[in-house]
DNA sequence: AGCACGCCGACT
DNA sequence: GTCGGCGTGCTC
């Protein structure tokens, strides 16, 4: 007998180290299965113990024999992750300039990194006694108009890859295109005698539970499966791993199931993709969006991304014909039809607390025949400002470069963006003068004056002061569904997903500041937040005709009258000629490099030095700039924005420029985000 | 990132 | 005399 043949296996561990670690595997007996790629293996690592992923397996090792240690042990109970996924993490760990094992463990359950592998058999058990559902019809949805039919035929007549943007206002059924082309992709796999999977990726966290309740009651007795933040380990064990043994046939999930292993993924959506929270904004900095459709190409299959205001990335690559368009023009309950917008010019119009008089007006005729109004202001607090007339004090955050917040029943002091909380002065601190005054408007004095002014009225205000408990949004939420709230009050949390069905009027009190941000993607946001919080308005068909009146001091501003007129390629036309004409994206491709420090010369330095590291032909890199809000909870933070017009070549510069980065000694904290989208 | 080792101040 | 501060250094 020959002596076994020891075999090299390179892993993946989760460390910031870019590297890539040999280990040794020998098999102990006989009838020891091989190692093979892809599956996940405990090793010692230093002095401890961790778990990491199998990437490739050679016959011999570069690295000095004696400082190769054995394998513990390897997760044989798992299959392995496909090609696929492994080329998916590798893609996003090399696109956005982190170490693969950074990339791809900790987007693995945590049971599956776990020493003790007890609670992943346990799940494996559970979810083997589970499988999929062989044969379940989908049960009959509303049918379908004319613009739907063409869109489902469209997505489903194809298996290849193709990226279809489906654009469709708020109302026009979306959803049931997702659903139906859901189907017929796995009734079509089903004929082939495959069990299909399709991903459905959705914003935010609150939307899915609704969302998979509606796709449950459709695809009954099969298995649909959610993935999102939200989830217990144990839910969140069971559902990756229905989704990793092909049992699923429906994952729906929030952007970190792009990452979600599915051997059989036959169709991606992606809801909402202009959605900002596709963009994780910590740590691997990915689009959720991007890496879908990358998924797409690699598999081969169809991609659909919807909205009813695309980002100017997709709306640009579908008008150059680079993604398919397919427009939904209807709103698909027949009857139900877009809301009428108006402006109020506050030049022109005085308002008291905010509210102008024909918005007034228009909250009183909605009280009187029993409907719900939405008022809309993204601030929450009572006054964003407390200041002294006298001195002119003002309630500067210490730890940051912000106001603190007047919060008038919780009798505080608070700055949104540190921790910081104070006692509502009784005397201005610096002059001691007892008259301060609260400036500007939060959701909670536009509460106050509407009791004041409806004191019959049913008032509800909904923010993420008004709903920290677990659960209190989603009961708020049921009193306004229940008829229970007259005007419901709210932030940016009011404008996602519910449909009232009795609102018919939506007054949007204060949009103006986004219009002069410097951030150049604000004007779409604003648009994007307008149209979604207008289609809360005349979703039920019943209704009267509904109105979304705007109150601006900028009535002749372009971005008004395309809304006016809910003409949003007009807007898109107008916003991508700028973007062209300014060198912004997605004309060019950004890095932005950010440097935090407790002083801010400190971080600029650091910025300065890492502009002058490296030669950057094709690529521009600009002087180094406090970041907006430079100061947060006493940190100081920089940025240095790099732009050129070619992808490749940025991306070949970031990845030398990150390893030189890297070898310098770690004076101050620092990161990469490619493709940003706050400047 | 962990988790060590390694030299200087306040405590049983 | 020890406990422990966080400064550098390593992880196949």
């Amino acid at each position: 007998m020959p002596p076994p043949i020891p075999r090299f296996l390179k892993l993946a561990l989760d460390t910031p180290l870019d590297i890539e670690f040999d280990y040794r595997w020998q098999p102990q007996w006989a009838d020891d299965s091989p190692p093979r790629i892809g599956q996940l293996a405990q090793v010692p690592f230093g002095r401890r113990q961790v778990v990491g992923l199998i990437v490739a397996i050679h016959e011999s090792s570069d690295h000095a024999a004696e400082k190769i240690r054995d394998i513990t042990a390897i997760r044989h109970q798992l299959p392995p992750l496909s090609s696929h996924w492994m080329a998916l993490s590798r893609f996003a760990a090399d696109y956005y300039q982190r170490p693969l094992g950074e990339v791809a463990l900790p987007c693995l359950p945590k049971n599956l990194r776990a020493l003790k592998s007890t609670a992943l058999d346990t799940a494996l058990k559970k979810t083997a006694a589970t499988p999929q559902t062989a044969n379940s019809t989908a049960t009959l949805g509303p049918e379908l108009n004319a613009d739907q039919k063409a869109a489902v035929d469209a997505i489903s007549a194809a298996s290849d890859y193709s990226v279809t943007l489906l654009f469709g206002v708020t109302g026009s059924g979306k959803t049931e295109v997702y659903l139906r082309s859901a189907e017929k992709v796995l009734e079509r796999e089903k004929q082939q005698g495959i069990h299909a999977q399709v991903l459905m990726l959705v914003p935010e966290i609150n939307l899915t539970p609704q969302l998979e309740n509606s796709v449950r009651a459709r695809f009954p007795g099969m298995n649909v499966v959610s993935l999102h933040s939200q989830l217990s380990e144990g839910e969140r064990t069971r559902s990756w791993l229905s989704a990793h043994l092909g049992h699923a046939s429906i994952v729906l999930g929030t952007r970190l199931s792009v990452l979600a292993s599915m051997p059989n993924l036959k169709l991606i959506i992606v809801d909402e993709e202009h959605d900002p929270s596709y963009k994780q904004q910590e740590g691997l900095r990915y689009s959720a969006r991007d890496l879908a459709i990358w998924r797409a190409r690699d598999l081969n299959i169809p991609i659909v991304i919807g909205s009813a205001t695309p980002s100017m990335e997709s709306w640009h690559h579908a008008e150059s014909g680079r993604y398919r368009k397919l427009v939904l023009a209807q709103r698909a309950a027949t009857q139900a039809v877009l809301p009428n917008i108006s402006l109020i010019d506050m030049e022109r119009i005085k308002a008291t607390e905010g509210l102008s008089p024909p918005l007034v007006a228009a909250l009183r005729e909605r009280l009187a025949r029993g409907e719900q109004s939405l008022l809309f202001l993204n601030r929450r607090g009572y006054a964003p400002v407390v200041h002294c007339d006298a001195c002119g004090w003002i309630s500067n955050c210490q730890r940051c470069t912000a106001f603190m917040v007047l919060h008038k029943p919780e009798k505080r002091l608070r700055c949104h963006h540190c921790s910081l909380e104070l006692k509502i002065p009784s005397s201005c601190p610096t002059c001691g003068n007892v008259d301060l005054q609260p400036l500007g408007r939060g959701t909670q004095r536009i509460e106050e004056h509407l009791q004041v002014l409806f004191p019959e009225a049913r008032v509800l205000r909904i923010d993420a002061d008004s709903t920290r408990k677990k659960g209190s949004a989603q009961a708020a939420f049921a009193t306004v569904h229940r008829g229970e709230v007259d005007i419901l009050l709210g932030t940016q949390m009011v404008a996602k997903g519910h449909d009232f069905q009795r609102l018919t009027l939506v007054g949007v009190i204060n949009p103006d500041t986004a219009l002069f941000s410097h951030d150049y993607r604000a004007g779409e946001r604003l648009f994007a937040q307008l149209m979604q919080v207008a289609g809360r308005a005349g979703r039920a068909a019943r209704m009267s005709q509904s109105e979304v009146m705007v109150q601006t001091r900028y009535a002749q501003h372009p971005l008004y009258r395309a809304l006016l007129a809910h003409d949003f390629p007009g807007f898109a036309a107008a916003t991508l000629e700028e973007r062209r004409s300014a060198g912004l994206p997605p004309f060019v491709f950004q890095a932005m490099l950010r440097a935090e420090s407790t002083t801010l010369t400190k971080a600029l330095e650091f910025l300065q030095q890492a502009r002058e590291l490296l030669p950057h032909p094709g690529i521009v890199i600009n002087d180094p700039v406090p970041v907006a809000m430079t100061r947060v909870a006493n940190v100081e933070r920089a940025q240095l924005l790099l732009e050129s017009p070619a992808r490749g070549a940025l991306q070949s510069f970031l990845k030398l420029w990150v390893q030189e980065l890297r070898k310098q000694p770690a004076r101050l904290r620092w990161t990469l985000e490619v493709d940003p989208i706050d400047i």
